[in-house]
DNA sequence: CATGAATGAGACTTCATTCAT
DNA sequence: TATGAATGAAGTCTCATTCAT
């Protein structure tokens, strides 16, 4: 009866978007965006049904929050940690690449590229508001590490873009699997993610380097 | 005796399979398995809703004929000309890919991976015939190529699994790409997927391959 | 392709009817008139769809028919019996419960008072036509016998009609049950059907007779 | 602002389920099991669809509440009520037929039987339920207040459960006629419940009695 | 006569969203 | 703010009946 500094429920309301989001991610990722019932994102973060349209209000738009609350803001860190780089464009590549296998790669986070792909066709908006928020500053991050290195002579002479997409394609794969294949005990499905990932990379990497000799 | 008042109900047992399929296949691959409706598959075959419980019990065994037809049979055949091959390992590969992209990649059937990938965890069954039916099997027949690669001295003495998913992975990935951002006009995600499989897989190969030298 | 005297299908076509009805009487009984399809009938009869309804316009009437093959001439060959019967009411009574035991009771016809029964209320129609095919004569029969008795001296001067029932109801529990609880292996319901009858209809003549001293 | 153009949208939490408990036994006796539709009981209790199935997860389930509703708890009285009973067998199973026909046989309850007759064969589930909950104990019930009988040198010797049985048929008989043929205005099937109740016992009795001198 | 492919109304159940409390 | 009872549109699948062959 006596109030503490902030009562448990004080403390919980600065809290609630940020457990919302949580389970918002991780069922939308195990379920997909159109299969998740909204109860059961409610139920997760330990409020009513009614709670959840109070903060965000439909599902879609709880969505982007999500998306925004995971991707966007990495996205921007790797920029300017781009913008200030000074090792070598192969090291630039592999210390974002491992950035993003630490961030999202290794955390459900990965899984909301899977949900879009599965979902772009029903929900146009919410493929727009991805396209806008996290492919094309991905893109652009990727491309611009790219023609560094070939600017720099340190690559051959590709297109930009095409590269970065090769580069980023192990990933993506990865992301993919990892969340469909990867989570459902189907035999024959099996994957060590990190090694995988190195060899690829390897093997990308070295294709796309000058050989000095 | 007047002008038929009804739908002509024509009686074509012989082609309605196939029609079926095709409408399936182009809707599912359009909005996915759970949000494509039975009522609209049959419409876009041209029947109605019962005729296509005639022929398919449930959704699911629908979708099932749907990948026997597009999928199983093509990587039987891989099998075959892989095992009867004479040139070089990276002709095979190159030979075996350029069939995918014509038979598959190319055409609807390059989505029902999307849908598989977005749907395993809501339909464990499905999951599971997919990867029995297509997935092992088709890795088997790239690491087999592989393999003889690395046998015949061709290729450097990776593990073969692992090159294999390397292979696989542009072309998941573009098959993915062209089925959901590919599909929408969605500003800022266009892609030349022929252009960029080619430049994925040379560098893969160049990665792969013994330097001479 | 040379004829016999009559070839199978010449055969088959004059029994067809009698095939059908007992083809619908037996899954009336099992699964009820609603819940049994008319594909089922035909495939159990081993005709097509198409074929039944060439004999009987509707599944509707083709329960009335097997109501009349079943049981309307039953009650006129009993009602004839019972016009020239020489001996005693008790005698009497037992005869007509015996025939029907063996005729009604101890075949498949005896489940068609369950469905009926069981559906009266949902099929007007077909309550009116077994109401006046069976259970008025059926009642009138019995009463005749029971009436019989009372005028001869034989019986207690009840009221005739709800003698009847009274004998009647045994006879009918019985064969509910036999369709009902009998059929499903529903531990805790079975039952020795000739003894019961035996035990109850004892006790209601021993309770309808004079008593002599 | 202006009029509500919808639905009240009451709550009543307390009081639904017995809004849909009578619902749903007036139609299920009405129409039987299966031919009931879930939005029909719905909306006799005056809410609609969605919210039956807050109460209820199923039409099976909301039939298993409709049972125990109307008959669990009945039995279990007259069993407390047999237990303590002091007056002759014949007094104590008259008493027992006068309780059921007050709180059963003279409601829409005594139509259960006939629903669960009619469709034990197609939801087995059901049949078992029924046969636990309400025949054994029922039956057990009646076995019990006849032994008692022939224990105290009340009734002649016979076999208890037969006995049992021969009480129950005309109460059952008479349930299942109010709810059929009783319920629909077909001519010819008229009845008094009570008098025909009345005399079918009488009769039973009177056979069962030793006969003093 | 016989067939069985085709139809389409209709059943149960789910779930995003609303709103009285 | 927070709740959770209530809504109703929508989706899968069934089956009596029809009719082209």
């Amino acid at each position: 009866m006596t109030a503490a500094a902030t009562t448990p429920r004080q403390r919980r309301k600065e809290t609630r978007p940020q457990e919302l989001l949580d389970a918002a991610l991780a069922l939308f990722v195990e379920k997909g965006f159109a299969a998740t019932r909204s109860e059961e994102v409610a139920q997760r973060a330990g409020v009513s049904k009614g709670t959840l349209y109070l903060y965000y209000p439909s599902k879609e738009e709880l969505f982007k929050a999500v998306i925004r609350h995971n991707l966007s803001n990495l996205i921007a860190e790797g920029q300017e940690l781009a913008a200030q780089f000074d090792g070598t464009s192969s090291a630039l590549l592999t210390l974002l690449i491992g950035i993003w296998w630490e961030r999202v790669g290794n955390t459900p986070a990965a899984g909301i590229h899977k949900v879009i792909i599965a979902e772009v066709r029903n929900f146009p908006d919410l493929a727009q508001f991805y396209t806008d928020e996290v492919i094309a500053p991905a893109d652009q991050l990727f491309s611009f590490a790219v023609q560094r290195g070939i600017d720099r002579g340190e690559f051959r002479p590709l297109p930009a873009h095409e590269v970065a997409l090769a580069l980023m394609a192990p990933i993506i794969f990865l992301a993919l699997h990892r969340h469909s294949f990867g989570c459902c005990p189907v035999h024959g499905a099996e994957l060590d993610p990190a090694a995988v990932l190195r060899t690829q990379l390897d093997m990308v990497l070295r294709g796309l380097e000058v050989r000095s000799a």
